[in-house]
DNA sequence: ACTCCTTCTCGTCAGTGCGACGATAACCGG
DNA sequence: CCGGTTATCGTCGCACTGACGAGAAGGAGT
């Protein structure tokens, strides 16, 4: 059987105390006018990953250095695209807030919209994106847990209190920094001292880190239990 | 742009000890006579899992009821077919060893075969299946640790020594059958017991367990860790 | 300069989970 | 009845964690 290929992206950042995704708004059928995941048709003879930066770069300015960019899953159910057999392959990408907001060459318009309401309303987004959404944070909050990833929501050089913003803000729940700092500076590869501080923070001047050569945290961060799980 | 759609699928068990993979001899180029992972061609206005499921009971009538199956990853390299642009999406199916071995309708033949022999040549497989297996195998590796999908290797009613063997065999090591029985027992959702004994193994008998409630455990198996890691 | 406020960083202490291992229970085959 | 085998329970020490105290080091205001 021969289909349609795209790929679509779940582009998060942190902004302003919030887990924002990047949204476009379609400037073509189907959905024209409606909000979407950006993404696009994957190219011949290019690559999937290939396809997920080039998608990014174009249609809204975004680009992956200093970030993350990984498969998440593929969707193809036959009726989640009104024109036919589509098959996409969404990819979640961690960025950094540092990119201005948007730029947009083939979509009509790009924005950054927080998580928390986009993941209530799940009408909001066209074809299934709702789910892709929904399955995109869950793998950033999982991946958070036991992968050194939050580094790639902060920029190059970071504090621990704003790598433990990001924990906050992509768990929502709240850490205490002593016990984060213990955590995260006694855990073997996370972070890499830089020797310079800052004080952009206010108070007292915080060191700046670099993410560390780990790509798995031992032990794992640990999110606190959800209430109503035992 | 548009591509050709299978579903392949890396069906892992546990046999005598070992961690098992089935393979199907090809009977049709390309690769023909070589050994591949089973998989084909998605039908019109089939889903991908349906697609999975029916190419599992088809192929090698085995069937998924009391294992697993679940989505691995998507492999679209433009280069991985040489009949042209051939896009697949992977799946992990975990069995029980209970199935008779093998049947094939459209592949030649099919059998079970040693992972670890698998995974030290990569010549052996055809396409990039070499490269599927890897990525199936760790994601049931990592999967034991944070899921009860151990289970899923599992007949119906299991022991603990059962269950522990599961995970000896998957993980490579050794485990403490006594810090295992209270790690188990005392991880709320794991186990259900039934209440029925058994003396299969030998010496005292054991209780049966059903596999409980939890789609997550807390806290989670800890795999010894890898000699060379820090 | 001094005070107040902020945030960073280091410690302390009790509770918990885990690895190592001893001890007992319950079945089998002789 | 006796040794062999496996299941199950308990104990001890260590490491990690959560809750929290306390000091360090900067800025802003007076």
């Amino acid at each position: 059987m021969t289909a349609a290929l795209t790929v679509d992206l779940v582009v998060l950042t942190v902004r302003d105390d919030r887990l924002t995704v990047l949204v476009v708004k379609r400037g073509a059928p189907p959905f024209r006018g409606r909000w979407a995941l950006p993404g696009g048709f994957v190219a011949e003879g290019e690559g999937l990953l290939d396809a997920a930066v080039r998608e990014l770069r174009e249609e809204t300015g975004v680009h992956t250095i200093g970030g993350h960019l990984e498969q998440l899953a593929t969707y193809g159910d036959p009726k989640r695209d009104p024109r036919g057999r589509v098959v996409t392959v969404a990819h979640l990408a961690l960025v950094p807030d540092l990119p201005p907001p948007t730029a947009g060459t083939d979509a009509a318009e790009a924005r950054w919209v927080e998580v928390a309401g986009l993941l209530e309303q799940s009408r909001v987004l066209a074809f299934d994106h709702h789910r892709i959404l929904v399955d995109g944070v869950e793998r950033a909050r999982a991946k958070l847990e036991y992968s050194p990833l939050a580094t790639a929501f902060c920029g190059d050089g970071f504090t621990i209190a704003e790598l433990r913003h990001v924990y906050e803000v992509v768990w929502g729940t709240t850490l205490d920094p002593r016990n984060f700092h213990r955590k995260v500076t006694s855990t073997p590869g996370f972070l890499q001292p830089t020797g310079s501080s800052t004080t952009r923070d206010g108070g007292r001047p915080a060191q700046i880190y670099r993410r560390g050569h780990a790509r798995l945290l031992h032990p794992a961060m640990l999110r606190p239990a959800e209430p109503g799980c035992p």
